[in-house]
RNA sequence: GGGUCGCUAGCUCAGCUGGUAGAGCAGUUCGCUUUUAACGAAUUGGUCACAGGUUCGAAUCCUGUGCGACCCA
């Protein structure tokens, strides 16, 4: 190290290497034998309500807690510390009269950040404060770099990405979001497998990118010499597994998009797929609000939640066609309008909303619904009857041949799931295939190729089914009222 | 992709209409036996994101690049 940075990043690391060289020497550094008794939150939890006489009398002699020294308070000859394990935080009072005294000689010098191994036994300060007084303290891991700000913690948000660990360390609300997620991921895969749902894992690496539209990560398999593509959704598999006589399967599971970066969209992201063959489309949405409804109260939320300026009511999902939707929405559209595609055209005119003269009736009904509608479903709402020819993967109404048997549903103002009775036709699924092959061949890098193996499967016949999407990122966003998916995922991606 | 804003000590931030940089925390030294954002005293620490330009002189003004935030598509 040079002298130009005393005091600096340099000689603070520095400062903490002699102090480690001298751990070191005494063979003390890195020691790896220290098992704690106890956490944090099982003392408070325990012993926080009882008064100084009644903990007296409490045997606490002997307890041992183990973390990093978050905050350090040193008054001559007693101090105090804060020190914070995997459930929290917890005072440790160490005093020259508890241990011995050139061990208190040492640990003045430990720093923060330092994870230590306490033992000794709970007592209350005069202030009511659980606290650790220290019969023998023992340094553990050294930390050879300072801390976040001990008061604001990190403002800077990409180190607050990119160095994870870091927010994690210094901001308990940070890593309360993650021991949520764990819930409500868990939450959710116990509600499919109380339900009879096999969970199953299907390939990430696709030799035909297919089951949803978006453009795919390109990889390379070296033995094969060929080319993979990373999965846009596990659709294609979990639903040939129908047809090999699974009858409800899903996977929770990461899906990629090449697409660009956003607070909304991380190139690799988690789904939860299921589908249920002989299901019906009515109780997949009930199952879906249950789903949902199941993993809010596994993270301790009411009825209402809050999202961002919304507050969303979660015991009460209505449902409504796209028509409907529209057509409250735009007053001056007519249910006449929405079959008549030069009215359509003339309305998105005046929206200043573009289109393609290649769309038909179907396209410009969602695309004006994405425009005027989607935001404003902010309690939750089951949007049904889908254009078809928005809908390449659904099964056609049986009444009416231009929608297809699908819902979306909203949570303030966001597409949480996406569900629709599987088209299990092998011909007509040849055919939207066709136009999909054709559409990349003209250019559409976000098409589907014709995947011949997934019509196979289908004449092989699959029972009809349901199938649900639902994009568990956005569902913790909602459920730990986030705004950004950078919150919800422990290392987004960032621009490099 | 377009617009707006930001980038200054290890961290959190000041720094006005241009005169070569400051605080708190962390670090170092000293004092202090119930503190809790502990306190008091002293002290270290900077290629002001990067690259150009204007100017006698740039953290400050201009242009570009990078990274980020927000809004729009």
């Amino acid at each position: 190290m040079s002298d130009s940075n005393i005091g600096g990043e340099a000689s603070i690391l520095e400062e903490r290497r002699k102090k480690l060289e001298g751990l070191r020497a005494e063979n003390k550094a890195y020691t790896n034998n220290f098992t704690p008794s106890h956490f944090s939150q099982h003392l408070h939890k325990t012993y926080g309500h009882l008064n100084k006489e009644e903990l007296e009398k409490e045997k606490t002699q002997g307890i041992s807690l183990a973390g990093r020294i978050v905050l350090k308070r040193v008054m001559g000859n007693a101090s105090f510390l804060t020190i914070r394990d995997g459930h929290g935080d917890i005072q440790v009072y160490v005093s020259k009269n508890n241990i011995d005294l050139d061990l208190y000689k040492d640990f003045k010098s430990w720093d923060l950040g330092d994870i230590i191994g306490v033992t000794g036994k709970l007592f209350k300060t005069k202030t009511e404060e659980l606290t650790m007084e220290a019969w023998d303290i023992l340094l553990i891991t050294k930390s050879l770099r300072p801390m976040p700000e001990k008061h604001k913690g990190l403002a800077d948000i990409e180190i607050k990405y990119r160095q994870r660990y870091l927010d994690l360390m210094s901001s308990p609300e940070s890593k309360d979001i993650f021991i949520k997620r764990s819930k409500i991921v868990a939450s959710v895969r116990s509600t499919m497998l109380d339900d009879g749902f096999l969970e199953v894992e299907t390939p990430m690496m696709h030799a035909i990118p297919g089951g949803a539209v978006a453009k795919p990560f390109i990889t390379q398999h070296n033995a094969l010499d060929r080319e993979l593509f990373l999965r846009i959704a596990p659709e294609l598999y979990l639903k040939r597994l129908l047809v090999g006589g699974f009858d409800k399967v899903f996977e929770i599971n990461r899906s990629f998009r090449n697409e660009g970066l956003s607070t909304k969209h991380n190139p690799e992201f988690t789904m939860l797929e299921f589908y249920a063959a002989f299901a019906s489309f009515q109780s997949t949405m009930d199952f879906t609000k249950l789903i949902i409804q199941l993993a809010s109260q596994a993270v301790g939320n009411s009825g209402e939640i809050e999202w961002g300026k919304d507050k969303i009511n979660l015991s009460n999902f209505s449902i409504k066609t796209i028509h409907d939707l529209v057509l409250e929405c735009n007053k001056e559209l007519s249910q006449d309008d929405l079959s008549n595609l030069t009215k359509l055209q003339n309305y998105s005119n005046t929206l200043k909303l573009p289109y393609k003269d290649s769309w038909g009736v179907g396209k410009m009904l969602l695309e004006i619904f994405e425009k005027t509608v989607e935001s404003k479903l902010v309690q939750p709402t089951f949007v049904t009857d889908y254009p078809v020819e928005v809908s390449p993967l659904s099964r056609r109404n049986n009444e009416n041949p231009l929608i297809a048997d699908r819902f979306e549903l909203f949570i303030g103002g966001k597409e949480i799931a996406n569900g629709f009775c599987e088209l299990n036709d092998p011909d007509d699924q040849a055919g939207r295939f066709r136009d999909q092959a054709k559409a990349k061949a003209d250019g559409d890098d976000e098409a589907m190729g014709f995947d011949e193996d997934y019509i196979t499967a289908l004449e092989h016949g699959m029972p009809p089914a349901v199938g649900v999407g639902v994009g568990i990122d956005r569902l913790v966003m909602m459920l730990t009222n986030q705004s950004s998916i950078r919150d919800v995922i422990l290392f987004p991606q960032l621009k490099s």
